[in-house]
DNA sequence: TTGTAAGCGTTATCAG
DNA sequence: CTGATAACGCTTACAA
């Protein structure tokens, strides 16, 4: 059996109370008595039960992070920049992948709610969960609309899609194809299409776009994006709407034999560092991941401590000059 | 304040136990008793207090991750895949990303210990923490060698080492160049070196090798793989230590006028699915990471039913045929 | 400087 | 079928 804060004590011949004044240094305890509890506690290897403290503490340390999935390296990279900054802060990190999959984040949010963790950071991308009202819980919401009361930080998502379709039409294509994620869904990331069918129109052209589920397989996804090759051979640019598919849509471009940028335009989206060490020649726009984690962190923060804060932060982009574009 | 079990029993006017069967379903209950309590819950939107359970239970339902990094997609997708079983197991997952720092990791460790979870997967990469000793907490490591009592999985590092390098050679390649970790740690990672040594003299090729410390920046690993070309101009092979290695490498190699396949013939490791979609051409070592996380979540199971386990598990791995090799 | 006792929010035993 | 009550392991008034 683990040894506990009362078999410390017997060995140590003193209270409860003194070794826990001990364990968290507080009060005014005799240098021998210090000595003895230590002692004690070397010598029954003790550790202090985590639950407990967080039951009468009322705090458990712990931030959620629910998001979709972290081996896109978008959030892969986001998700490591808040852990590292929360590790600093002394709070640890319970991830869910949603998967975008409503069910599961509903589940884990409920779960998570119940005094499981002292705050919540959300990036998923579902409709309909109402949940997220009823608690006083502090949540921050990265690139998602959730509801009033929840603020969130995203990156200028209209600045993006605008300069992403400039870039592309400036150098030349006319046949510009956006990428999205499911129409279905009120997010920020949905001013990027807004911004790419206004830019697209204003320049005469005509907007056309494919909208890819999240969570489907590489294989589904490679068979829609060949659909875009089929449906449109004289397709000469494309605005994906991430990286990663930026990177799959060019693979198929080779296979129907346009190379790149000659034939065909690229502009990814995102800009992970990993991304652009990799891959430097993939024209993206770079959202500003560790600024959104410092961000999101900073209004977490105040939420924690009651403060009031704006209900949006929008952080600026920038383009990476890579070869495809 | 959140409404606790003491509430919703005084307005439905019951005891606490009976608000507690209703909501753990035990025991012998009428349905007007039930209804009266659901009502009651209703009303004051109760949640269970999770920690209060966990207290009770000596439970938390927690399972500790500690890896390297979750933004390198191996690592990513393994603990993506954990995750999402652990998930369907009713365990949700602290993640810490040690950043292979010896400090984090023993922190981590010591808190995580601390009754805060059931059980801990570990992938980090540090030498000389004890701390894994002294607990009966059940922990699986992958590709990490802890000690006696801790079984390991991982997939077949020789083999892989060995595949790679006779790939290499067999295309033509005599200056054969392997980058790995640090020397100084003694993981199952290192057998790919050994097998690549012994591969290359067998073969009668003088093995050279870089060893690049983890958790350095972009641009410091740039300037290794910079100096293997400045060192060696006739480099005409190199089997990196991981993917996302193998393609700055591919980088920096076209700075230096080599092209792939015809100048340089490039093997990888790791195989994760992102990259295989992102960049198939690159030719690379395939670690089975579904099979690899089954195995260790099979395990994992094994040591909370206090079964005995193997001491270790080989996976095989298989070679993905890409065209820089 | 140290100890006693109550309480954090559950669950389970045992009695009715 | 239902209710007191103790217990999970720790912290903190309050007393001494």
């Amino acid at each position: 059996m683990k040894p506990k804060l009362d078999d410390v004590a017997k060995l140590a011949n003193v209270s409860k109370t003194t070794v826990s004044r001990v364990l968290n240094k507080r009060g005014y305890l005799s240098q021998e008595t210090i000595d003895k509890v230590y002692d004690a506690m070397e010598k029954l290897n003790y550790q202090p039960n985590t639950v407990a403290r967080q039951l009468y503490n009322k705090k458990t340390n712990i931030i959620g992070l629910l998001f979709p999935t972290v081996s896109n390296p978008f959030f892969g990279e986001l998700v490591e920049e808040l852990e590292k900054k929360l590790y600093s802060q002394g709070y640890k990190v319970i991830i869910g992948n949603s998967m975008n999959d409503p069910e599961k984040e509903k589940n884990y949010l409920n779960q998570l709610l119940s005094n499981q963790v002292d705050g919540l950071i959300v990036g998923t991308h579902n409709q309909n969960i109402q949940q997220y009202q009823n608690e006083n819980l502090p949540i921050v919401a990265i690139d998602r609309i959730m509801n009033q009361d929840i603020p969130v930080i995203e990156s200028d998502n209209y600045s993006g899609g605008k300069q992403a379709t400039e870039r592309l039409i400036q150098k030349g294509a006319k046949k510009i194809i956006h990428t999205t994620g499911p129409d279905t869904l009120d997010t920020p990331a949905n001013r990027r299409r807004e911004a790419y069918e206004e830019t697209m129109t204003y320049h005469g052209l005509q907007p056309i776009h494919y909208s890819v589920d999240f969570n489907i397989s590489y294989t589904e996804k490679t068979g829609i994006f060949n659909q875009i090759f089929i449906d449109h051979p004289d397709v000469d640019g494309v605005f994906a709407s991430n990286d990663v598919d930026a990177l799959l849509i060019m693979q198929i471009a080779k296979k129907f034999n346009k190379n790149i940028p000659e034939d065909l335009l690229i502009v990814g989206y995102d800009g992970s560092k990993i991304m652009r060490n990799m891959f430097p020649n993939l024209t993206t726009i770079v959202q500003p991941i560790e600024e959104i984690a410092n961000k999101a962190l900073e209004v977490l923060n105040l939420r924690l401590e009651k403060q009031e804060t704006l209900s949006e932060y929008i952080l600026p982009v920038s383009i990476w000059n890579g070869s495809t574009c």
